[in-house]
DNA sequence: AAGTGGTCTAGACCACCAA
DNA sequence: TGGTGGTCTAGACCACTTA
């Protein structure tokens, strides 16, 4: 899979990989003291070391003072998940990808939209809803709102022709970013949007992204059913 | 957030990204090279690298030879998210949960299946449908299918008992597991079951499992949608 | 061609925890 | 209380890349 040499620390990490996905050493099982695979490897404790912890850093090992270092028993509750950027997804596909605005409005928050932004009573927000095609068909419906007080510059910005997207991705920087899955029945208004009947299933993705000052922006995206799978893995392999 | 003394390493690595969220070092922008970094806080050089090596790590940082040290921008591309166990989410909400088998039957795979399964014709599979209830209202409907070539014992298992996701945990080690997350309408007999109407929204969990051997067991689940969010996140916070 | 990160060494002392 | 991992040093040489 790797391609060109391998450092030390590394061909030694993956031997270790490599004999617990044989079974060689299974969940539970303490592995070779450092100082011993220190000898077998004919290195230095450091190295040894390096390749342990990058082990433990993945999950995979843990480290007991005085007892060892010991296989870890798998869990499924942490896995990786790819996000989307749908514009790539749809040219990736093989598709056409257009792009259009919806709506735009510059407007007060609401008192509640405060209090999940955690922010002073009278923030503007910019309000921008927009539809993603893919071959001229929708392919998700995008809401969005943009924090002004946290971006001010959002308001200055001609979103017809640069997808807000990928304009925040590019000039504001964030930090955390929180996302929520889920599916539900589609409200008419949307469903007519799509050309489906209402209550038809789809899927919702709610993302919300910070930085230090607060939340930059949240948007919530519908697919129908068929368009969108998310796929999340956990794997003893690749680092 | 932290309890006791951080190490050296530590320190570091948590001002550097201090630094980092705070915008004083935006994205794009190059950190100070590592024997700099060695000056200001008065160590050896392994001990900078390692600070920074686990900021790489995480994607915060990106190191270029010849060039130095940079701020990743950050992408919405990869976040971890959490699979639930569905017994552990019931009781931690507070309600009780209750588990029914509504069908096993052991079989030979059919053709279809053995291709997905990448195993020899006729190995045999123990097919599980259950049911997992909180409060006495449906809230999981599970349809598994567990390997018999490579986990002979489950034959020999009662699963009216011990839920198979319980016993596979425990019993059977894995190296990977795959996880697609989608939206769908529910057809008839599983609405039934969900005491819904055909043509409800569902989200529909899939997942495979995975060891050295071959694929060990998947596994269908269905929850009504109001019933399950999943979240996912993405932070430059916290190791 | 120069300077960065990448790696490695052969020690050392310490903190913790199980025996 | 002994042995484990946790951490750190003060060097060294190498490979890569970009200026």
């Amino acid at each position: 899979m790797q391609q060109g040499k391998l450092s030390l620390h590394e061909i030694i990490r993956e031997d270790i990989r490599k004999r617990i996905q044989a079974n060689e050493w299974p969940p539970g099982c303490r592995i070779p003291f450092e100082h011993e695979l220190m000898v077998r490897y004919d290195c230095s404790r450091m190295t040894v070391n390096k390749a342990i912890t990058s082990l433990v850093n993945q999950g995979i090992l843990e480290r007991r003072r005085k007892a060892g270092t010991f296989v870890v028993y798998p869990s499924t509750h942490r896995a990786i998940i790819v996000i989307p950027d749908i514009r790539r997804a749809i040219l990736e596909a093989g598709f056409t990808y257009a792009y259009s605005i919806l709506y735009q409005n510059k407007r007060v928050m609401s008192a509640e939209e405060c209090s999940s932004y955690k922010c002073a009573d009278g923030t503007k927000v910019l309000e921008v809803i927009s539809l993603h095609n893919a071959n001229g068909r929708p392919y998700a419906y995008e809401a969005r709102r943009i924090n002004l007080a946290v971006v001010p510059d959002a308001e200055r910005t001609d979103f017809f022709t640069t997808p807000p997207s990928i304009w925040l991705l590019t000039h504001v920087p964030w930090t955390n970013a929180e996302h929520e899955i889920k599916s539900l029945s589609l409200t008419e208004d949307i469903a007519n949007i799509f050309r489906v009947s209402t209550g038809s299933a789809a899927l919702h993705l709610h993302r919300r992204t910070f930085n230090d000052i607060g939340i930059v922006t949240d948007v919530d995206q519908y697919f129908l059913s068929d368009d969108l799978t998310l796929k999340a893995s956990f794997s003893i392999s690749e680092p």
